[in-house]
DNA sequence: TATATTAATTAACAGTGTTATTTTATTGAA
DNA sequence: TTCAATAAAATAACACTGTTAATTAATATA
């Protein structure tokens, strides 16, 4: 009997792993479709009830693995705010000259925005509480990524290659710059850049490098 | 009998002109009622229900008035956009120094948005189709208002006071600064002016100017 | 094999915008 | 002034939405 013992335990631990397992494939398969409808609808278009039926649940099982409607959609894009800051931080350690810094930040943060519409129309447009919410598993608040920005714009400053005073303010300037330049390409690509996109892009990067 | 006539004539128009009349009171009073809640509860808190509640009628009546949510949400808006325009309008006459001029218009731009957040974020950011829908009553679409900054742009090129180039582009520029500012001072008060929100919108106004 | 636990479903509530139908009120004319 | 035509408003219903409570089905444990 005590024998068996280890062997019974390896068997529970076996099944209660594939338990486990099972439950985080269908929160995974929750969150794919999710994110497929998502992006297919935009941040209006998600319903709990079309994400259940495409995975071929009800409804309500969807409240077994995530709280509400707010903590699946987080879910959805938190990976997106990894990606985010993987891009700033890449554009980041692309150089070490601060003026070439800046500009790969603000041209990186472009890149994103223009990849990924929907995503970034939630993140800065929609839902900007989210941006104040954790990271999975740290107590890192999402704006942490900007911090990437105003690092650069400071090291800017003490290098002399953009104007001095208030650091939060220049910073502001820079962020102002290439959101609004993100925001109205995306919510009205026929009214703004109506020379073309990039031309406006090209354009905006030099003012705020400029006018910093 | 024939001389009655001209009295029941008068009487019915009489009569047909307050019918007028009331239906034009009950749809001002439905305008009313939409803007009340929406300016308290935002773009979202705008119900129909709730609208008709608020003057005492069903639901279904909105749509005798209305075409549709859409058609009372654009209405309420729609002098919003007059006000706009005669915003930028004053500005532009302000002066007319290039320069002091194109200042003025980012101080009014700013300050429109600071002033009617909601619906800024209606116009600019939740529905930018709205700036292609026609002002009532005539053919152009309201992001005629823009045509005010671009104008002030041209003649700020001519005058030498800003860098020459693609008008468009330029013009981009100056949108997207006020714009960005604008839209972030509003859905992300805590991480954008931290400095101060009039610093920040000091040093942006500068930038847009400089780096144009 | 019986029991306890967990997973998933069903049913329901309170909302939303919207359409078709029916009732009510008002008008114009015999 | 009564009657028919017209216009206005209300009722009822549909198809959605997110969400909660109660019930059934499946699984693990003893």
């Amino acid at each position: 009997m005590q024998r068996q013992a280890p062997r019974s335990q390896r068997l529970r631990d076996g099944s209660s792993e594939r338990r486990e397992r099972e439950k985080q494939e269908l929160r995974q398969a929750m969150l794919d479709a999710a994110r497929q409808l998502f992006l297919a609808k935009g941040y209006e278009g998600l319903s709990l009830r079309q994400v259940a039926e495409q995975i071929g649940y009800t409804p309500t099982t969807i409240y077994l693995y995530f709280e509400d409607k707010d903590d699946l959609l987080f879910a959805v894009v938190d990976q997106v705010y990894d990606q985010f800051t993987a891009d700033l931080q890449r554009a980041f350690d692309s150089t070490t000259d601060p003026r070439a810094r800046l500009r790969a930040l603000a041209e990186a943060y472009i890149a994103f925005g223009r990849g990924n519409p929907e995503a970034y129309q939630v993140m800065f447009m929609q839902r900007p509480d989210f941006l104040l919410k954790w990271k999975a598993g740290t107590k890192q608040p999402r704006a942490t990524s900007l911090h990437i920005l105003k690092h650069a714009v400071k090291q800017a400053q003490e290098a002399g290659v953009v104007r001095a005073g208030d650091l939060d303010a220049v910073s502001d300037v820079f962020w102002a710059a290439v959101h609004g330049a993100v925001s109205l390409s995306i919510t009205m690509p026929q009214l703004f850049g109506s020379a073309g996109h990039d031309t406006s892009f090209a354009a905006i990067i030099d003012a705020a490098l400029q006018g910093t």
